[in-house]
DNA sequence: TTGACTATTGTGGTATACAATATACAGGAC
DNA sequence: GTCCTGTATATTGTATACCACAATAGTCAA
């Protein structure tokens, strides 16, 4: 039966509207979360169920399922009759998030040590290579390509999941990518640390690579730690 | 306000409409799939909104709720207009799952080995004590009792975030626990591994146990990887 | 003037009704 | 006899109406 397919049948697009109106409303206020600098104003900032309705142009229900999805997600928090807020990550969340990346990135990078090929490990180079001299003046250029090379690292993991849990963990972390530049040197000592695990990758050195990436993440949780006082409302700051 | 209420108003629970329906929903939907066996019969569990929603006595609208958190936390697949059915893992991410967890576990006993008490990790050896000499023939207690080690471990890193990510794993894990008892000689090895774990915490070596905890987990993910190929359906089982 | 109580308003929670679509079965045509 | 097509049914997706509760403001009394 496979044989007599040799016919041109044309190919028509399956016709996006059947991809479920939650999801899409689901995506729209995740970007519209994404897009406001959560931390910039210290005010909460509270969802109304039907002015996203008419805003969408879509009811309330598949409103209020995109936004039990994006409870669970840990983007927002709802209070039984008291309202929808988006949640403002503690600074010891944050440190919790970037402490779990790290696990998870430390575990990809000594699988990707064995599993990676020669040409995606090249191509994981390119990736470093355009920001290896001058990252002052291009914050945001290296802030995604920054992103961009440690989700390359998990990919080359080779473990779909951990791709998929550190996508929700970095999306919350756009928000406080603001500290990570506070200081240049910083990202002059980034990129030190990034050609280092190259060269432990290139090497098939998986306890290197592992170590390197897990020292390299958990300096960034230290340095939230120390610095990211901000991110707590002034009366729950604690000594550091 | 808050000195008049001195009669004693009887607390009943209005039937839990104050913890809101929609989480009642979602514990009891997810309670039932995990007291089912998932991978005993190989047909698709469809689950019937109309059905829930009778059984447990309430609208469609918390049911379509719960549905949708469960689905985001990969319990059920809701294809639209086909129905919902219960996710089966395949083998590729059971083994995922597991390598995910040795990653946070791992990073977990790190943390542990400075950051736990002398009175934490006496408590942790007593958890493993109560198995050390007989694990065979009592099998499903000893299968509790190393899930609450693992546990154990997890909760003495400090991170809230890796304990309940891995509560989700581990429910997922139950499913499959069979696997890790099919030869009793893991079960005995694997005493030896957990006390081996504890002396290196005890020892306040944060690499060593790093290392072992590793070690172990993904030595339990070669395990499914070689022995759980009736994890997939016959048709998609590929060659070890 | 202040505190408490009540009423009104606004919010999320729930239920039901309606619309759209996929599947299955039946009937007809080749 | 087989395949295609149309219709019917069942199930999901969406919308709207209603309800319960909480917050706030206004009023009355001490």
């Amino acid at each position: 039966m496979s044989e007599a397919d040799q016919q041109p049948r044309l190919k028509i697009e399956p016709l996006g509207v059947s991809l479920g109106l939650r999801q899409q409303a689901c995506e729209a206020i995740k970007r519209a979360i994404m897009a406001m600098d959560i931390y910039g104003h210290p005010e909460e900032i509270r969802l109304d169920e039907r002015q996203l309705s008419q805003d969408l142009g879509v009811s309330r229900t598949p409103i209020r399922e995109a936004l039990s999805v994006l409870e669970q997600e840990g983007f927002v928090r709802s209070i039984p009759r008291r309202g929808i807020h988006v949640v403002r990550k503690s600074k010891r969340e944050i440190v919790e998030m970037i402490t779990v990346w790290a696990a998870i990135e430390s575990m990809a990078a000594r699988l990707s040590a064995t599993r990676a090929s020669a040409g995606e490990l090249a191509e994981l180079r390119r990736l470093t290579e355009a920001f290896q001299d001058d990252p002052t003046g291009h914050i945001s250029e290296y802030s995604d390509a920054n992103m961009a090379f440690h989700r390359a690292i998990i990919r080359l993991g080779g473990v779909e999941l951990m791709s998929s849990l550190t996508d929700t963990l970095f999306i919350h972390m756009r928000a406080v990518r603001a500290v990570t530049m506070t200081q240049d040197n910083r990202a002059q000592r980034s990129i030190a640390d990034h050609r280092a695990i190259i060269a432990a990758l290139d090497a098939r050195d998986a306890d290197l690579a592992s170590r390197l990436v897990r020292e390299h993440t958990m300096g960034l949780a230290a340095h939230v730690q120390q610095h990211g006082d901000f991110l707590d409302p002034p009366d729950q700051r604690r000594i550091a």
